[in-house]
DNA sequence: TGACAGTTGCAACTCGTTCGCATTAGCCTT
DNA sequence: AAGGCTAATGCGAACGAGTTGCAACTGTCA
């Protein structure tokens, strides 16, 4: 266990949105400047590997990030604003559920978004 | 219209399956010797800012196409052999619509694989 | 037939992410 | 406390999908 790696994991811990990389790479600077974006990267992926944290793709280039000791949501993306906001539906999971096994297969893990504008904007 | 863009929407048409740009590129060039990479690319990016064609992101690198001139659906994806199976909910879709309502949004266009294994492998 | 806008191929670029490598830090064992 | 071994680090170079600048070319329409 690194001092680069604490402060990393630190930050992670502290972080109630969707940061990526580069945005904790200079959260985690901020607190320590021996923190490079290389451990960043390798940390995430550590991370990632292991479930303890996850990584969403959400439709631009870079990969988001979020501690994964909380429940199971999906992600709602305001199109206009960027902001993601999280809803769960035990219904809907129970149909994808539903739609897997109809088909012969477990559902291993899904992805769910929703690109939403404002109503009437 | 060229020749090049010619062969290229005659080989996004006659595809049922959910190619790549580079896919695309080898099996247009096989019509065509005079297709290039770059062509390909600025034609998808034509075709699917003009909703002609549809963009995917399936969790890999690359980018897979298919004709937008199909009905709606979604995908279920084998982790195991990539194959990519359709489907479509109404039930889903209409749960989709009330949660963003409920939140004030609209829905502008949603994303909904399901990564799945074949029961009991 | 000529002219001009739009399209092409190519190579060079971008950008997020990964990798190779020499150096350093963490941590055991004496 | 000191040494030694492994794993982790920073840096810069490399990666791969996709884009772009540019000079050459094509399609279209007068
Ligand atoms: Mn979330
Ligand atoms: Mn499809
Ligand atoms: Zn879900
Ligand atoms: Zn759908």
């Amino acid at each position: 266990m690194t001092q680069q790696r604490k402060v990393i994991l630190r930050v992670l811990a502290g972080a109630d949105d969707h940061p990526d990389a580069n945005e904790l790479y200079h959260r985690a600077y901020a607190l320590d400047g021996s923190v490079s974006l290389s451990t960043v990267y390798r940390t995430l992926r550590l991370l990632a590997d292991r479930g303890a944290i996850q990584r969403h793709a959400f439709e631009e280039g870079r990969a988001r990030f979020e501690n994964a000791d909380r429940e199971h949501h999906d992600h709602l993306i305001d199109i206009e604003t960027g902001q993601v906001i999280e809803f769960h539906s035990e219904e809907i999971e129970e149909l994808q559920a539903r739609i897997a096994a109809e088909r012969g297969y477990e559902i291993v893990r899904h992805k769910l978004e929703l690109y939403v504008k404002k109503r009437g904007s």
